[in-house]
DNA sequence: AATCTGACTGTTG
DNA sequence: CCAACAGCCAGAT
């Protein structure tokens, strides 16, 4: 387990369910922003049980992998109330984790730095 | 130290 | 939407 790859899963320990985040969202509060590749490299050969792996995506609310079992990410989420269509989570800026941000009711402003998760 | 890999991303055509 | 590229980065060889 090495430094980085350890905050990366703490990262994801603390998406909440129902709730996702890019590789790019996890790579930037772990501290690396254009680390989104690594990222997935960690992903695919952590092994840490109960991490919440299936809620990290791709950008743009791609469903990206899971190991080769997609299927299972897709499950996974649906599991928890996001709505999969295809390869896409769809309302991907409302289940995005921002942490904080009250109610992704969508009618707040998008950007918003003020109420991002603590790094 | 040099290379290779890929659960990635953004741009371009 | 898709494919091709280029950029990127930690980790493994």
């Amino acid at each position: 387990m090495t430094p980085f790859a350890a905050r990366v899963l703490a990262v994801v320990r603390r998406i909440p369910p129902g709730r996702v985040a890019a590789y790019g969202d996890v790579a930037r509060l772990a501290g690396r922003p254009k680390a989104c590749r690594a990222v997935g490299n960690i992903m695919r050969d952590a092994q840490e049980p109960g991490v919440p792996y299936h809620r990290v995506i791709a950008a743009g609310g791609r469903l990206g992998g899971y190991g080769g079992n997609v299927g299972l990410k897709r499950a996974l989420l649906r599991a928890e109330g996001i709505t999969v269509t295809g390869t896409r989570v769809r309302d991907f800026a409302r289940v995005r984790w921002e942490a904080a941000r009250p109610q992704a009711t969508g009618l707040r402003r998008r950007h918003d730095r003020s109420l991002k998760p603590e790094v």
